[in-house]
DNA sequence: GCATGTGAATAGATTCACAGCG
DNA sequence: CGCTGTGAATCTATTCACATGC
């Protein structure tokens, strides 16, 4: 899917080494998790039987998976933990640390700004960014909020390579064309809005009132369900 | 996908009348979107193409999609935008309004309580939860926080049908079966982590590290093409 | 022996292409 | 004629089942 979920639109399928489905790619930031929490109490190896229960899906398309990254498991054995966790975290980019720019500082954005996760693995918010003058020089964290038209100089001083939008929806795709245009080629958009960006930019969204919509959707086929 | 998205677990199939797919069902909060834009500049019908134009997919996508709610199109002139509007709403039982928890009140639980567009589309923040002591009693909004221990009372008093996870990690499970037991049969977890609900019970995920994780795959294949 | 890795089989989603109808 | 609705074709993803190799 997304999909998608959480579904959602994808970035070009690039050339590396290997061709890796994006079903695939989707689920491995869930195996990390898993290994990680797997990792804490000392087991040296795991099966794909056992990492597959632990992620909620099915042994086979643990194997398959992995498979595309390469044969990282020992046949009666299974894989080893550390050495996956490595591998992983390298096929998804996380060996380096990837510089975030929050635009939009209300209440999302402050609750984002605030997230701790962000730094636990590869991600480090740079920069908090609000078109609202009234907000810039807020002190957030070690961060202070700037204003949006200091975009372009923030981006090319810290390197920014994701722009996570957290604005309003009538100012997403306003914001969205500064992040490209500063150079940012990744997005992760909160506001309830399409954009669109071009080609060799990658942007997913994550929409609260889409999946509560999908959730009423099922919701009121069990209530149907159950009248008749 | 998802899935999606994003991706995500999914509730029982169900048995309405037609058997709509998963990916056509999380697409129509899309459509429904895009059609409530076109509706307020009074525009009477809609293309299959303009609207897959809005929605960022393909014009025989969006025809097969619709189909599967029935022949709602008049061939060689469109949609009506206000009957497809109400058709959606109606299969994705937007018609009804569902009484919402949601249980976690740091940051995050703070942004979604005063998250304006639950109320507009069939949703209602009926009460706010969290197993602070400390937090229980404050006034967020019109509504006033209160402790864990009351969910069973709180759900059966509101007939609440969507609970929503915004705790640690830690406390995710543990709340998701508290939540499936006072009767509540849809969930949507911002929590990162992995939780499992019964048979009969919709869960979904939104989970910000899954996909910056995502997003920082195809950064590095693209930052990796350009230097090869 | 046992669990991986993978071709083959199946299921699901997307896209094509055009018949059908207003 | 134009646009919908939909079978057929294609592509993608999942699952099966077993050969392979530690």
């Amino acid at each position: 899917m997304d999909e998608g979920g959480t579904g959602s639109a994808e970035g070009p399928p690039g050339r590396g080494h290997r061709r890796i489905p994006e079903a695939t790619v989707a689920r491995l930031p869930l195996y990390l998790r898993c290994l990680l929490e797997v990792a804490e109490s000392k087991t040296v190896t795991i099966s794909s039987e056992r990492l597959a229960e632990m992620a909620g899906v099915n042994a086979a398309k643990v194997r398959k998976d992995l498979s595309y990254l390469g044969s990282y498991g020992t046949r009666g054995v299974g894989y080893d933990v550390e050495y996956l966790l490595f591998q992983i975290s390298r096929e998804l980019g996380l060996t380096q640390d990837w510089p975030v720019v929050i635009v939009g500082i209300g209440n999302l954005g402050h609750a984002l700004a605030n997230y701790r996760g962000f730094g636990a693995r590869g991600f480090r918010v740079v920069a908090l960014v609000d078109a609202d003058g009234s907000k810039v020089g807020e002190q957030i964290g070690e961060l202070r909020v700037r204003h949006l038209e200091d975009l372009p100089a923030i981006a090319a001083e810290e390197s920014v390579a994701i722009g996570v939008i957290a604005t309003p929806a009538g100012a997403a795709q306003d914001v969205a064309d500064r992040l490209v245009h500063a150079g940012v080629s990744s997005i992760l958009n909160f506001a309830p809005a399409l954009i669109t960006v071009p080609e060799g930019v990658s942007l997913r969204k994550v929409d609260l009132s889409i999946e509560l919509q999908i959730l009423s959707f099922y919701q009121q086929r069990r209530a149907g369900v159950v009248a008749s």
